[in-house]
DNA sequence: TTTT
DNA sequence: TTTT
């Protein structure tokens, strides 16, 4: 009992999220991150290795990354793991395992323009992705107040 | 913008926790950490390294400590750098550095049962320490002002 | 570029470690994992929701977890989500994640002494598998060969 | 025993690295890192709150700081609390609480032109800081094979 | 399949 | 001041 199950990941987003708004309010979104890590082997050689993970986040954190995420984003991620198990076509049983993410936050948003000024929008992100409120998430299925109106960004 | 900060830790306490019961409710938690790590120094010699820390709880999870936590009980501990600065008597800028724990987890409480106590301590600990809170997060039906007014604490 | 993959595990073992000694003195562990977490339903309810997570240890790391750890044991454990692909026997794509463990540290083995053992065990444990190597990491004065040995407690 | 210390920051440098080189080949650099949370206060406004970090790197990651971090970078940290304590002027024990770092990330580096190919910077830093190579920290002497042969498992 |  |  009294278990830890905590992942924390920085990387870049392979594509648009895909958002489903389902019944009741519901939203989530479904991501694909790569993480990249580098390295030489042996012979000094520069390896690169890349991982893809594929993130799964509910209600308002999905909102406010259908609303500020797309492809390339980089941002930073912490969540735990999560399997879903079924049976295929064969009856085969199957796993799956993905990323629940309970906050995240956008990096290196700086608006390119260098000093272009607040585009307001770092600062949405960062308040609702709440990288601060990371002990809160939110539960798919839950009225999740604590964040309440702090996972939208307005 | 958008930061993390961000800490980890497992230890053993120093001492029971001080907890001060506040006006309204409220409840402080002061608890003292070591975290002990061992290396080798260059002549293969075992060394043993202990850092102090001094961690801050609040309400909820000031409460539990309370309750269960104890001189030498060994916990998981999640939470952030947060520092208060004041004026000595000699006028001198000081600064403290606590850790604001968000959550925390009893390890290794194998019911030894040094004293007895509910077997089901654990669970309750567990469950309302919230190392899994931090997971799950949101307790659906708990009134969870965690990082509400929690941040502030007055 | 410049990614984080980092898992952070406390749990329980399901079985005892797998570990195949393999050519040139490379050695490999496989450990399955289980973290819980408890939470209340929207009625209120205790609910269990338990985790399997598939562990992979190489050399240092696996020899110190095939002497030490066994079903049963609670072990913290750092990492990064490693995931294999392959083709199955239809010819379908087939992925499995593994978590590749990069230091861990057995949790409460408080010499409860099931059955004896080297009361000293601990901290043999608790040096090989370097929990706090990977805090501890390069002591700017001490040649730190890192893993290499070290991770063998003798 | 078996303790876990661990910090994972994400902020902004408040000024250029300050880096000394020692007798022996050694170097330390010193950062000032700000970690801002932002969230809203009863009345629903917005607060931000930041907080200062003294951080501490050596040799091989105090190289790297020196060459590629300025004001106003943003980082990854990972690393450990330490404290220094010592008597001033009057007599009285004082402390002082650094992060250790052990790996280092440079984050949103993209060299602003969006695709203006590899400035190489990202690269270099990306594998001396060794965000992956995060368990490993800094080889005084660089030639940071560790994870080297150790991630190819044959 | 663990743990409480 | 903890723990091993």
């Amino acid at each position: 009992m009294a278990g830890v199950n905590k992942v924390i990941l920085i990387g870049n987003l392979g594509a648009d999220p895909e958002v489903k708004h389902l019944e009741g309010d519901k939203v989530v979104a479904n991501l694909r991150l790569a993480t990249t890590e580098a390295y030489k082997d042996r012979s000094g050689n520069r390896v690169e290795n890349t991982e893809w993970h594929d993130l799964e986040l509910w209600d308002g954190q999905a909102r406010v990354a259908e609303q500020y995420l797309k492809k390339g984003s980089q941002i930073y991620v912490e969540g735990k793991i999560k399997s879903d198990t079924w049976q295929d076509e064969q009856g085969n049983n199957r796993k799956k395992i993905r990323i629940r993410v309970l906050s995240f936050t956008m990096l290196g948003s700086r608006s390119t323009g260098q000093d272009g000024g607040p585009s307001g929008m770092e600062n949405m992100s960062g308040n609702a992705a709440g990288s601060n409120r990371n002990q809160v998430a939110s539960e798919p299925s839950i009225d999740n107040e604590e964040d309440g109106t702090d996972d939208l960004p307005f």
